[in-house]
DNA sequence: AAACAAAAGTACCGTACGGTACGGTACAGC
DNA sequence: GCTGTACCGTACCGTACGGTACTTTTGTTT
């Protein structure tokens, strides 16, 4: 197991304070962003906006993209892997995804790339980034510990996506689209760690090889 | 069981037909929408729109409102129920969820209410009402079916809004937040009955009297 | 047919925002 | 010191949109 960190979109450090400044906006209104507010927040000109990032939308890609390039991913890697080390790395896997989910900025971003998702239906736009790096990057993370669940006999064998699948359901339950929606769920991080207990519980109830105990 | 049809919000037949012009623009793409199109889309004036719902916000919230009114509520309401019915209930709640979910109308409804969730957090704003009408409308929807179960010893005895949860999650999994993210997942009407059996049979698993066979 | 109401159509206003242009300043290289 | 570069601040332009006012059409009542 180690702690990788994908690139920082090379950016020099005052275009990281603009792009930081865009963040901390996202996160007070997504929806009302303007170019005039992200010149004033980070004390830069309009023009300086402009010619860093193209546009409007290639400032909030580039948002996107530098937020994305801030997470760092753990990955497992290895062949073998003993039941405490499965349970532990569910657990990890099950709060993180929580704690992201409920987060202002995951909120705020996801927001931005739902509201236009629906423009330039090419690869490019902000729901397939966002698609890309969110909920397309947790799945390849946690396959290898699923697969070596399972050859160590841990698990059921099964389609390692499928079963990812119904492990992501049973994290994330309606957790996600109610704060998107604006309900706010206030978790501690005590709820969280439940929450993450009974998902990877009821996970080995579906997928684990020997049946333990009921909820 | 019964078929109940909330209020249709008492619109004339003229005022709907503007209700469902603008539903069609939000389905080809809710970010866009504008007053100026409704009317062109509606043949009429947008000064009637002003009269009839008072400012832009007021037409979205009519229109939403309007929706959640047309769509039509089974509701379970019978003290003792038998498996076969159970199952019936479940996998029927199941497939209409997933319908709901990954069809245009609520796509665009979700992408509107979320991408403006954040101002106005009084409970009128949009966020609420889809929530309300939505996700928050389906458990109670479900819920005596669950306890009716629990009660004929066809259900594990627990709460009834956390085994809903789970159940939820076991349907929905990844599949609304990639909706809206704008992956097109084309379910077919037999990919939707698989994945209800599926989410079925594993919340039998976990939360059944009797432990059935796996997967 | 006259009279009235409702609503379509259109023109207009104010504002907000994306994008551009330009003046001014600090600083590096020569 | 001179020149070029990078950047800030601000003013500006065009457009799009929300909202209002006014004129014309339509249709209904008496």
């Amino acid at each position: 197991m180690e702690r990788i960190e994908t690139a920082p979109d090379d950016w020099t450090e005052r275009q990281q304070q603009v792009l930081d400044a865009t963040l901390s906006l996202l996160i007070e209104n997504a929806a009302n962003i303007t170019m005039i507010g992200v010149a004033r927040r980070a004390s830069c000109s309009k023009e300086t906006l402009y010619k860093w990032f193209g546009d409007r939308d290639g400032l909030l890609v580039a948002t996107v993209r530098y937020q994305a390039s801030k997470v760092k991913v753990e990955r497992f890697d290895a062949d073998s892997i003993t039941q405490a080390q499965l349970t532990s790395v569910l657990l990890g896997f099950a709060k993180d995804l929580l704690t992201i989910l409920t987060s202002d900025i995951s909120i705020a971003l996801n927001r931005l790339a739902i509201a236009q998702a629906h423009q330039g239906a090419d690869s490019n736009n902000m729901g397939s980034i966002v698609l890309q790096n969110g909920r397309f990057s947790t799945g390849p993370r946690l396959k290898p510990a699923l697969e070596a669940g399972m050859k160590a006999g841990l698990l059921r064998q099964s389609d390692s996506e499928e079963a990812f699948r119904s492990f992501y359901g049973l994290v994330v339950r309606d957790v996600h689209i109610r704060v998107l929606l604006g309900d706010t769920m206030s978790f501690t991080a005590d709820d969280i760690s439940t929450e993450a207990e009974r998902a990877v519980h009821q996970f080995y109830h579906l997928y684990g090889a020997q049946t333990p105990s009921r909820i």
